[in-house]
DNA sequence: GACTGTGAAGCCATTCACAGCT
DNA sequence: AGCTGTGAATGGCTTCACAGTC
């Protein structure tokens, strides 16, 4: 149970099992089993298991899990125990839905500001977050010891954006824009291009029709 | 070249390829390396010559990719040489950004109606793009031919607007909600969850310190 | 000489199947 | 009896290495 490779699939499926353990506490459900969990958010029992088996033994043989303590732990192996301050670049319509977006704060993120070149929306608060020049961006960061930068700007101004993001010396970027961008190997970079997903669709309409 | 089983990473691959010849095209480079490509997209050269392989012969021995003539099939294979209609269920802040984002008419896909329950919503039009009201969806979904659906509710509204996609019969779902959903295996669904990449980064921000 | 296309090898993730607990 | 935890087997994706072509 040492820090041994661990798969970034596996990392994603224990996200979603946080997630989809939160809905069915709510419910008031105390124990599931792995099949139970498997069913419902798609994947193989064994598959839940091995997931979980990378970092400990959650569970009771004959029995299933406890939903609470398994989330617990869950939250805990994915760093989500403390909340987690983020700053998005861009305030546009995307920037501006995110820094909305319920799921990130029912999750332990915390927007703590935007950044946009726009005079017009500097100052102004977005749901209460206040809108900054960029130029005020690592004077922030360091103050509010920001970890996280999203980039939410045009595909134009990605790298420019990341540039400042590393400058600043935030430890992870998540690049929401159309655009490949290059930073050292020390920082976590993800990118999310929403069109990518569109495409995979499309694709497999038009591909495997025999299914 | 017969319909063999395509790796999705392989697909979600030749969309980011897709982009990037965009991007070099638009600066006049004609012709393009693997390792180019694999530099610059951050895989193996190999991996850009097998992902293509599974497609067919499109470069040149000892010269390279033609970039127009690559971009040209690639968007062909993703099956983007059509524009596809897409409606937007949510007119919310995700929904509105969704039906502002540039990335995704840039290829080729058309939002063609947003759809929401309030009252207030309905009518306007967020960037020339008509609200209508949720009740209207199967028949503008039919009167369109809309293929594509986009959920951008709130979770708890969500598996309630999956079901009336799937009754107004569109093909595929692309979900923005944080919930896992339920849908006939005949319809291609992709669940888009936003929070999980920011999970993935804290995951790896935390856990591997020695790579 | 340079770079693609591809069989073979290597590696990693998933599934199987069963021992181990409760 | 039921369900977890896990070594072994399988399957699939990625990398290697080189033959083929310009």
């Amino acid at each position: 149970m040492k820090a041994l490779k661990i798969p970034e699939a596996t990392v994603m499926r224990l996200s979603v099992y946080s997630r989809y353990l939160s809905q069915i506490d709510e419910r008031g459900v105390t124990t599931i089993s792995s099949a139970e969990i498997a069913d419902d958010v798609g994947v193989s029992p064994a598959q839940v298991r091995k997931d979980l088996a990378y970092f400990g033994e959650f569970g009771t043989r004959g029995v299933g899990y406890n939903v609470k303590d398994l989330n617990y732990h869950i939250i805990k192996i994915l760093g989500l125990s403390t909340s987690w301050p983020v700053i998005i670049a861009g305030a546009g319509n995307l920037g501006t839905a995110l820094s909305m977006y319920g799921g990130f704060r029912d999750r332990g993120f915390k927007i703590v500001a935007i950044f946009d070149n726009d005079e017009a929306k500097i100052g102004y608060k977005l749901n209460g977050i206040e809108v900054y020049p960029m130029g005020h961006l690592a004077e922030v960061v360091a103050q509010k010891k920001v970890k996280i930068g999203i980039i939410a700007v045009p595909a134009a101004a990605a790298q420019e954006v990341a540039d400042q993001l590393v400058a600043a010396k935030v430890k992870g970027i998540l690049n929401f824009a159309p655009r490949v961008i290059n930073v050292p190997d020390s920082i976590e970079l993800r990118n999310v291009d929403l069109s990518v997903n569109l495409e995979i669709l499309t694709f497999n309409l038009g591909y495997k029709r025999g299914r």
